[in-house]
DNA sequence: TTGACAACATACCCGGTAGTATGTTCCTCT
DNA sequence: AGAGGAACATACTACCGGGTATGTTGTCAA
């Protein structure tokens, strides 16, 4: 998914290169990229891409940031929404799937990025960037805290730690950037009947009544 | 966990560059993970690894397939058992995300060799090794796959892809491999009680009514 | 005793890659 | 119109890491 349509035009160039790397990234993993792979898919060379970030790994992290970007703008509103907790739970956890799906090559970095982290094998200023993007994911996942806590006291999700729970959770709505791959002329039907299904085991997994998850 | 306890002692050897190598794969990925490296961590020079394998991507297969073996080791005898369904999914489950806890580096590994076959970025040869590997991989999830559409015959499960439930369950299962950081001196009781949030979370989402489930 | 081989260590080669230094082409502003 | 800079491309360097060629040490069998 581009990221081009709703930004200043003169950042055009550099959303292109956000694209490509986001691909790039995925298609062979941080490590294995080189600079040279994603100006090639850019039909273009390194200059174009140095011209506009100082390193790889700035470039990668300019991807995380924008992944993360990308979700907090699909969220945010539905979290401030007035509604019953099971509702926002329900179009939180489908909204985020169906995110992760339409953003892959983003998010696959997110969770890169995050694993680069936690192996810590960085310089100290990346580790700062990397700690300032984790930071950030945090403050999303804890949108998603909330909802299940509040939840968990109106004894609607039932769970011992919130903090498994909710990594319990994200594994089931992200699982899809790891097994699907969208191909030539997937469908939405198709797409929401995936998302469909990880949000199902979801929220049956947080303990919600069956009743309470019928046509998400 | 170390896998040289069973085996033969004339491939003592092997087996510590195998846990070095799978505990440096954990730590930084495969690519970038140096056979220096894993020669650093056994104290030994590259010298030692080049004698036992031809070459790096030789060293991760061998890693997998052990990684592999273990799951194997666990799961089979608990899938032979004549027991009811429900009892039968419940030790699955359970006793290989215990698996998952305690191989860790190894099933990380295995982790990272699926990612590498679907990248394909590989050499004829290798892709070869890795197709070999992921099929006993998926001889591995068939064995729980032919559970599922069981349980799911006896009206017990409730779901719509078998292949898509495979890997939600799955995910869950394996989650522990991402956020899981054995600490220093971790007892049995904590990782019994990870182990039992996971399998919870997992048969919940398969659709096992709550009465099922108790005791995992 | 010795020779042959396993099990390493040491020293070296070479291709690939991050990063830089410099050239070139427009486009814009005065 | 021309000067300056943005947006690249080209050419180059330095280094790291996979792989190899060769040296060294211990062991065991004849």
């Amino acid at each position: 998914m581009s990221v081009s349509a709703t930004v200043n035009p003169a950042r055009h160039g550099q959303e292109e290169i956000l694209d490509a790397a986001a691909q790039c990234f995925m298609d062979r993993g941080y490590a294995a990229t080189s600079i040279d792979d994603v100006a090639r898919n850019l039909g273009a060379t390194k200059g174009r891409i140095y011209h506009h970030y100082r390193s790889k790994a700035d470039l990668f992290f300019d991807v995380y940031r924008q992944g993360m970007q990308m979700n907090f703008d699909a969220i945010a509103p539905l979290a401030e929404q007035k509604i019953g907790i099971v509702e926002k739970l329900r179009a939180m956890t489908k909204t985020h799937t169906l995110a992760m799906i339409r953003t892959q090559p983003y998010q696959r970095c997110v969770w890169e990025g995050v694993e680069l982290l936690l192996r810590g094998s960085t310089t100290p200023q990346q580790r700062d960037a990397l700690v300032e993007l984790h930071k950030m994911r945090t403050d999303y996942a804890n949108i998603f805290r909330d909802v299940l806590e509040q939840a968990k006291l109106e004894g609607i999700a039932h769970f011992q730690s919130s903090s498994i729970t909710l990594h319990l959770m994200f594994m089931s709505l992200n699982s899809p950037l790891f097994w699907f791959q969208p191909s030539h002329g997937v469908d939405e039907k198709t797409i929401d009947g995936i998302a469909s299904q990880c949000t199902v085991f979801a929220l049956r997994g947080l303990g919600l009544k069956e009743e309470l998850i019928a046509d998400v």
